[in-house]
DNA sequence: TTGAAAGCGCTAACAC
DNA sequence: GTGTTAGCGCTTTCAA
């Protein structure tokens, strides 16, 4: 607008804080102060600083900022399966969380044409405070990079052993485990398993947790097939599954969409009747389990609860604190699965 | 390993130029040189400079680069309905044609308790490369503040006439023609649209697409309900629909999720027959449209090429090139629409 | 071609 | 309490 330095107007945020203290009259150390909340700095000094800031609308530059401190604002959430409708919630549950807690977050796809393994250097690069990390494992090599950079891991709805990283995870044993009880208790005889990923832990928890309900039950052992999570999977396996073993009369899956495959593959392929003549029941409870048209019995991953362990890990300093966190699951009954006949 | 200067390891990426430089013999300013790949250095000492980095691992850090250079190596994607399923599709392919860039992503979730306007002034403080912007509109407020700073920023899937942003879109309007022709030539006659957010550009291009297609067939006009774009709202707006005009036989959905919902209500709440009663037609096609308890008809909106020519927009340099890329959509024909009787 | 040197905007000793 | 000063790791003149 004016053309000189009086009016002069520095496009938003070139604003330093050298220009800050010039204004308010104190040195950018104070206004550094000010601005960090850390330090001494008289009231009214404080007071001047605020409102020249205020005036010429300063922005920190968080570049500047993470350089010096060697360390971002900066949270990462590495994704792997961003098209599996329970990441969209949880990345939403994430973001939002994350951004509540003034940070930002940065992330990493790790599909398609890269590994979880291979963005953590790009990760790391940004001094970022803390990874989260969903759908895959962590290299113990990679693990130990982020160690020896102190920024702290943690894996959200995996498990992993070796590594030092924090986990937080519903209790994939416990849901799988309550799935065979209901099964069983609507009168299932003869069930089987349709998983994921075989060699993913929540796979494995699932399959774990279930196959040993069964087994307890005293019932025919389960019948597993596995491979990947996601729907045509969950067709495909359900055609062969009952081509092979033609009684089943229950299916647990892996997820939710895994078992949107199997009821379309039952019903429109298999004109078998759900939960009449099979059941299935899903996990993670994602939107669409709530759907008319699938209206999936499954068990429901307490996100929220997940979330908020997760960030307080994150910014966790005991270092003897428990570094897994497991939290039940919750059964949501829908209509997939055959109630128990009363005995009247 | 070793305890001395000699063998010694620095934490991964505490390597900065000095040390390549020390090791390459040469100078730090050398070092730069060849790794920001920009200006002259004799071939020798390039090759000492490149080995040296190889063999420390170095890596360049990102936010020294920044705050030297006044902008960094990141593009920001705000969204603010990540849990609508084609944001999620959206976001994998933006997020892994980033990457490939070269790039990082900043995530900022819009929805809860910010708007995108809200954001906009932490987004500019990463003195981003590009952002782009889905689900919501800007402000011209914001808008000039992007522009102040020089940041380009593409609006994907948005249309918005007065700002200076650029913008990448399907087709709608022509998709929802073609949508109209299809149910018409299946002998609908009384057609209505259930749209979503009704002041989104999204929305209105739909329904004035649908609205003056099917006026131009010279059928009664299309009865309008709008409210949000969500399953909940599909079923809800479809009840209601048919409660005031029982006769409708086409529904012309403004997403695939409204579309779910208005298949459900139809077939569990309202015991009607799709496509024998009455036809469905969404938009977006989201991978669950393609499955069996829906096998929706619907426009898909081409996400790859949109993607690839928001980036475009990003890096583009020259003034005068338009800025708006409006990209046909695709009829997929599904089940959910009549068939025209063969006049045999 | 190359190295020295001056910052980018900020934090954190360190003296006053 | 406060200002001065020395960097954080990098880019980019500017001389040599």
């Amino acid at each position: 607008m004016s053309e000189n330095d009086a009016g002069q107007i520095k496009p938003f945020s070139q604003i330093t804080q050298h220009d800050v203290a010039r204004l308010a009259n104190a040195s950018q150390a104070a206004v550094s102060r000010v601005i960090a909340n850390n330090g001494y700095v008289a009231s009214d000094v404080r007071q001047r600083i605020e409102d020249a800031a205020e005036q010429l609308g300063y922005r920190p530059n968080p570049l500047a900022r993470g350089l010096t401190k060697g360390q971002s604002n900066i949270i990462a959430v590495v994704m792997a399966d961003i098209i599996n409708p329970f990441y969209p919630i949880a990345l939403d549950a994430l973001t939002d969380a994350i951004q509540r807690s003034g940070r930002e977050v940065l992330l990493f796809n790790a599909a398609h044409h890269q590994t979880v393994d291979d963005v953590i250097p790009a990760v790391l690069k940004y001094r970022v405070a803390g990874i989260i990390i969903t759908t895959a494992l962590l290299s113990s090599k990679a693990a130990e990079m982020c160690e020896s950079m102190n920024v702290p891991v943690v894996l959200l709805s995996r498990h992993s052993q070796r590594s030092e990283s924090f986990v937080v995870r519903c209790d994939n044993q416990l849901g799988a485990t309550q799935a065979a009880q209901l099964m069983i208790s609507g009168g299932c005889k003869r069930l089987a398993y349709i998983g994921g990923r075989p060699n993913s832990s929540t796979n494995t928890d699932r399959r774990v947790g279930f196959v040993s309900a069964v087994e307890k039950a005293g019932l025919a052992p389960v019948t597993v097939i596995e491979e990947i999570f996601d729907y045509r999977w969950g067709m495909d396996a359900t055609a062969a599954l009952f081509a092979d073993v033609p009684d089943i009369d229950g299916v647990f899956c892996g997820d939710d969409v895994i078992a949107f495959g199997a009821l379309d593959c039952l019903r429109f392929k298999l004109g078998k009747r759900v939960p009449q003549d099979v059941s299935v029941v899903g996990f993670d409870d994602v939107p669409s389990a709530a759907w008319s048209a699938y209206d999936l019995t499954t068990i429901r991953q307490p996100l929220e609860l997940m979330v908020e362990k997760t960030l307080e890990f994150i910014t966790s300093t005991d270092p003897r604190a428990p570094r897994v966190h497991t939290i039940p699951g919750e059964l949501i009954r829908r209509s997939t699965v055959r109630e128990p006949l009363l005995k009247a």
